[in-house]
Order: C-alpha cells, then structure tokens, then sequence
DNA sequence: GGTTTATTTAACAAGTATGTTAAATACAAA
DNA sequence: TTTGTATTTAACATACTTGTTAAATAAACC
C-alpha cells in the first residue's frame, strides 16, 4: 500500500508499457514533437500525452518548448541507473561462460602449447 | 486495452515492485522458502504468496516441492533479456566515457610518451 | 480579433494490482 | 487419526492505470 516512490519503480513501472518503450525507441533516434510521437498508435493523443508525463515523471524523457511544440528526447540516466541494479545479477547469467570456460579449460588440459582447438 | 502481455513487460512490470525486488535480492543469496522469504516485511503471507506467483509467472523465479515447503530460486533469464533491451541504450549513457576520452586525448597531446597524467 | 494547430486537463469507465482476513489444502509428526 | 506447520485460495476493499471524449490552454497565422 506504499505509493511506490523510490526511482528504480518508478523507472521500471514506467518501462514496463509498450507504447512507452516503443516511444523511447523513437526517441533513441532523435528528438520529436507529441504528434509525430503518437502517430504510429492507435490510441488517443490524450493518452500518447499521458504516457508522455509519464515518462517525463521518471526522467526518461525531458521536454522542450519551441512554438505550440513541446519536443520530447531520451534521457538515460535513469536506464543507466537500471543497468546498475542489473549488474548485480549479471553473474547469474554469465554462469554459463563460466562452464563453457571449465569446459575449454578440460579439453585443453594436456596440451602443452594450451591451444583451445 | 490489449490482453497479450509481451515477455519484457512482464518482467518490468514484476520488477516494478520493491517487494518482489528485495524477494529477489534475497534468493540472489540462495534459495529460500516462503515463509523465509515473507519474514523481513510487514505484509501477509497471503500477499507474499501472491508476490511469489507473480515472480513465477514472469519466470523470475522457479519453484520446487519438498515436504511442505516451496522453495523459491532465482532464474535469471528474464534479467538477461532485460539486459539485452537495455543494452541498445547503452550509447547513450556512455557518450560520457567518449567524452572523458577526448579530454584525455586533449590534456595527452604533444606528450611523446602519451602518458596520461 | 478569430481561426488553426499542438497539446493538456477534466470527467468518467473499465480493468488491474495489492493488501486484508478467513478458510482450504498439503504434508509431517505424534 | 488428530494436530501442527507451510502455503495457497477465496472474497473483498481500495487505489492505480489506461483508455475514452469533450473542453481548455497556448502559440502561430491571417
């Protein structure tokens, strides 16, 4: 019943919508305006706005004001945080070159110039 | 509006929770049972059970059958496919470290021996 | 000033999430 | 077989999310 306030939520929570993601994905490649955002959905701009403060609210994107424009682009810092939270796990994953290097290191045992073929 | 729910969001979305996160964080120190797990909060065993089964629905988690206990471990798939999505970002959080390379290129340049410092 | 374009806010509906307590299930131990 | 321990399911309350349409705001254009 916590309102969920610590950044890493908010972050995740935010990047758990597709459309949002798929707005990020634009975004990575460059700058764009709400309408030109919302044009590949079938949703209500409205809504494509709301994601939008959504997104802004966890500081993946910042926003600009150019005429009756509002600009959105990517800001990564809050991804980077999340890449921090990740590598914490990243062992659990990489266990498995962890064997693959156990098992190179068995079938290269007895050779003595140690070549891995 | 829509009912299919994409793998990644799904793991963002059980992400998103502080609780399933520390859950998480426990099992990264080995296995536990449910009631280990549910120790630390100040929330029902029922609410826990229910963090577990969305953990394990976004297979995050794997469960096993012994006695009456279930224990819980950590799978680590889903973390590694975030890892991938995240991993196109990336550029943009370490456009920092191009950054810091040019500056040392700049603070090295027309020293002979490239030393740094 | 009045219109057009871009975007947001308001008001509302429907679905989902998370917590609770009480009861049910599964297994072990006596 | 009864009892205790571990865990889940049921039933319910509350709040959040996401979508809608209609109206409001902001700035450019004529």
């Amino acid at each position: 019943m916590q309102p969920a306030v610590d950044p890493l939520s908010t972050t995740l929570s935010a990047l758990a919508d597709p459309t949002r993601r798929a707005i990020l994905a634009r975004l990575a490649r460059g700058a764009a305006t709400v309408n030109e955002l919302a044009e590949p959905f079938d949703i209500s701009l409205p809504a494509v706005s709301r994601h939008l403060k959504v997104l802004q609210a966890a500081g993946l994107i910042s926003r600009g004001r150019e005429a009756q424009w509002r600009p959105c682009r990517l800001e990564a810092g809050p991804l980077k945080d999340l890449d921090g939270w990740l590598a914490s796990y990243r062992r659990f994953w990489e266990g498995s070159f962890d064997k693959m290097e156990a098992y190179l290191a068995t079938i290269t045992k007895g050779d003595p110039d140690g070549r891995e073929n």
